[in-house]
DNA sequence: ATAAAATTGTTATAATATATCAGCAATGCG
DNA sequence: CGCATTGCTGATATATTATAACAATTTTAT
């Protein structure tokens, strides 16, 4: 029904980068040190905003705000990273589940985030949006809270 | 099943003021000019973001920031304004309707903005949400697509 | 009248994000 | 190979959205 959303132990995040090289092939751009940065530290570290991903950037180059921006753009555009709107911050995706529907319940406290599951009785929402004509539909339901 | 975002007619929004101020005054406090102005722009142009308001306000009295985001605060406290996280935009609540649930469907582009009903169906999140021990949870869903 | 609470004024600054143009790196192709 | 095209990054500046902090004023209750 739920689960906490993972931070990823070691060798799970190397076979994410390694998925993500293959996805990021099949669009003909590459993973470079930048992008595979950024997507490690939010697959280790879950949900973080683009100036805490840029801080930890000092070391490895540039450190202006377009780098953690294009990177991230980037890694929204092959579907490896999401944008929760509603906190300014963004997650990391494996690459594995190709759902197109996902929530996400977050602490407007504390930021823990929780992905809850979409039923198919929920996806009607979505339906709707269509049935009005919407499309390249944003696939974040995100729902924010205070947790316990 | 859903529809657009109702722009208000005059007599409309003089009915909605009134209701805002019986609603105000419910929680002890008042609908003031600032705030009034506010809220009835949004009730005729509605989605607005904080600085078009401010733009308006030059007539009015003083129209630096935090005078929009006190009277945005304020009217989303008694229920009367939602924020839509997602493009940092606010629309005006009639007061009439108490329902929890509310969907709002964005368009990335143009900014028209409709409501789509959240049957009972779609709660699931919700409840799924409450089960993983949040509370004070923003009923907004929000999509973001194109419209037609 | 006067204290307490609510509201506004004012200045400054924080946090998030984009525009723009110049330069370097990788890849494809004759 | 040479060299053109595309992809990627560097660098500077600026736009957009939002909050902090404190002083002054207005309203309400007693």
């Amino acid at each position: 029904m739920s689960e906490q959303v993972d931070l990823m132990e070691p060798d799970c995040v190397k076979a994410c980068i390694q998925r993500a090289e293959v996805v990021a092939a099949g669009y003909g751009k590459r993973m470079t040190p930048v992008r595979t940065y950024i997507y490690k530290r939010l697959l280790k570290e879950g949900p973080l905003g683009a100036y805490e991903l840029l801080d930890g950037l000092k070391g490895i180059g540039n450190s202006q705000p377009p780098t953690a921006y294009r990177a991230l753009e980037f890694l929204e555009s092959i579907g490896l990273v999401r944008k929760l709107r509603g906190v300014s911050k963004y997650i990391a995706l494996s690459g594995e589940s190709s759902s197109e529907l996902t929530s996400y319940v977050v602490c407007r406290e504390c930021g823990a985030t929780e992905q809850a599951m979409l039923d198919d009785r929920a996806v009607s929402v979505f339906e709707q949006a269509r049935t009005l004509g919407f499309s390249e539909i944003d696939q974040v339901i995100e729902l924010i809270g205070v947790c316990s």
